[in-house]
DNA sequence: GCCAACGTTGGC
DNA sequence: GCCAACGTTGGC
């Protein structure tokens, strides 16, 4: 899961504890999200940063339910054609898990070569990604991570 | 700030 | 349903 660390880095997300991934609009990595069930695992991805990379690990502590921002008419996240009645968007709530001792940065990611089928490196502009379990694992080890995939 | 690689929109 | 025009993402 991509964020900009201007926006809401990792350091966030900690200090936050849990919070909802609000703001995600576009059908694949919606569909994607509805997939998740509580308890799975997310990379935590710091994008448009200097460097890009994976920081650390968070947990979907809530399932797919309607972004509520999606009427908001002030938000940049609006979507007129969306109803009560049938929401377009959805979000999930995700908890901190940990941040990596060593950032992995998508340059090492690149330089991997068990890791040259991901998503992130093949499709890299999906803000929502599927991450293989080996792939994921692969990560963690890098980043010199705790958590257990 | 540039721009390639998308994704979306809307006229036809 | 096609596709041109436009908008966005995100690495560089």
């Amino acid at each position: 899961m991509k964020s900009e660390p201007g926006t809401y880095a990792i350091n966030d997300h900690e200090r936050d504890g849990s919070t909802c991934w609000e703001g995600v609009r576009n059908y694949q990595a919606r569909n994607l999200m509805r997939t998740m069930a509580v308890g799975d695992l997310a990379l935590f991805y710091h994008s448009n940063a200097k460097p890009p990379g994976v920081a650390g690990v968070a947990r979907v502590v809530r399932e797919a339910y309607p972004d509520p921002w999606q009427w908001e008419r002030d938000s940049k996240y609006y979507d007129p054609r969306s109803s009560r009645e049938s929401p377009r968007w959805v979000m999930v709530d995700i908890e901190f898990v940990e941040t990596f001792p060593r950032f992995v940065s998508l340059d090492e990611i690149r330089a991997t070569p068990g890791l040259s089928e991901m998503v992130l490196v093949k499709r890299s502009r999906l803000s929502v990604q599927p991450v293989t379990r080996e792939a994921f694992r692969t990560i963690v080890k890098m980043g010199g991570g705790r958590v257990r995939g």
